[in-house]
DNA sequence: GCCGTCTACTCGTCTAGAGGAGTTGCTCTA
DNA sequence: TAGAGCAACTCCTCTAGACGAGTAGACGGC
């Protein structure tokens, strides 16, 4: 086999074999011997070194892709993750003076860093609120809001999917309903129709996606997802706008300052 | 078996039988038929009801479980996870009227929120800075700094792990060398040295756990971490803390306020 | 030289068993 | 009645196969 170096499995210890298998491989990658983007030893070469049934290889390599460390490729072979570009979100993204320049916040960043950004499945629509919604809104449950969905990709690959809610007494008519809604986004929008934003609230959790989530961004296992919940306020307090997004957490570093006074 | 109500296989479908099955359950704990806390049939049941093997069965688990979906219990059962409560981190939680009454940032908000908050395996040491902790704390590679580890729990389950690098030169026979770091923590001991802080960054990560981390943490399986770096800046630009936190992500929601101007 | 086929190798899915170890509750005995 | 012991049930680990489908390189025919 292409020789890495693992060891042989201990005989006394209580360890499933399994894990220790997964704790060797993990060993080599933090060496030399496995470094990011290399192939892992075979099932089948894994399984005449160790000398145990395919079963067992299988679920070392199954509970290192659980774990994010590495992708298997049918018909290829398993490989060693490595780590993808990412974006940083600095928490001043959404300053004025960034919106005046007439780019959306993604665009601008993404071009700035060297990527080609795009987006798509832009899907707009009039709904309810659901209760959650109107809550964050300040609206009587059951209110009319506009739905902007869409789809942010890094040079062809998604990396973020976001939901927008706005009172629909607020965007109604204008070009926050169409699906290009023009320089600067719909927070330059919000401001021309005369809501001067103050600030925004982000609410941050972290989970295993959903089904649908792994798909819309092609998500490899074992990858968390950032899901996020923004909420902007107009400068006389009012919400004007709940945005909720799913970002693959392996495409971005979250970065915020604090106050300490 | 204990009937769920639970779909036959679709015989047509091309998608894995264990996808299906996992589909199936997934589709039972969004209804009332598996509510949080509630027990999955057992595999034998599975097994009976599917026509299929054990092996396809824990398959279908085995997945389940990656999402964070359920726990298995050896000897019991398997069972749906129940959301635990989380702890809100607001943007404001270092604010200097807080730090003032003399509580620690962790105690004074778990007590708010009715929670029992303990801290453990607190070590102290001085260390030679890694390049990393060198490069945000704009010191020169290689220059001593003080190293506090320790645990967080609340009601005695543990939520988070912290370690602080605090430069040498700073900290050196002060009060943030011993294991109690007074009232109102180091950052307060920051300020009485004379080090009044400005403002603290705070880059988030997000990505599933490593095994020392699973077991300082208690993570059941399927539960990502937030990785956070807070860096604290006295209000000359000189950064005087880093910290590294690990954080159990069923545990925490992180809230921030971001300035629209 | 180019292109299609064949083959060997990869991982994916699934079957049908084995023994082990933790938990629970019943039963039988003292 | 209290306790020990046992049985039944749970999930965990592992074996030894089967067939399928995707990939890539060798090889031969055109």
């Amino acid at each position: 086999m292409t020789d890495i170096g693992l060891p042989g499995l201990d005989p006394v210890s209580d360890r499933p074999v399994f894990k220790q298998i997964a704790d060797h491989l993990r060993e080599a990658m933090n060496g030399p011997a496995l470094p990011p983007g290399s192939k892992v030893p075979s099932e089948s070469q894994l399984m005449t070194h160790y000398g145990v049934a395919r079963m067992t290889i299988r679920n070392a390599l199954q509970l290192l892709q659980s774990e994010g460390l590495t992708v298997a490729e049918h018909g290829k072979g398993v490989f060693v993750r490595s780590r993808p570009q990412v974006r940083r979100l600095a928490s001043d993204r959404f300053a004025r003076r960034h919106r005046e320049q007439g780019k959306a916040a993604f665009i601008a960043e993404t071009e700035e860093s060297g990527g080609r950004p795009s987006v798509d499945s832009i899907q707009i629509s009039e709904q309810e609120a659901s209760a959650e919604v109107a809550k964050r809104l300040g609206l009587p449950a059951g209110q009319s809001v506009i739905v902007r969905s869409r789809r942010y990709l890094i040079n062809d690959h998604p990396v973020e999917t976001a939901v927008s809610y706005i009172p629909a007494h607020i965007a109604q008519g204008t070009q926050i309903t169409h699906p290009n809604s023009g320089p600067g986004g719909i927070y330059a929008r919000l401001e021309e129709l005369g809501y001067r934003l103050d600030h925004f609230d982000e609410e941050i959790r972290s989970r295993m996606p959903l089904r649908d989530e792994v798909k819309a961004l092609k998500l490899a296992p074992g990858i968390p997802v950032f899901h996020l919940i923004r909420t902007a306020y107009a400068d006389d307090g009012q919400a004007v706008e709940v945005c909720d997004t799913v970002m693959s957490s392996d495409a971005y570093v979250l970065s915020y300052q604090l106050p300490a006074r």
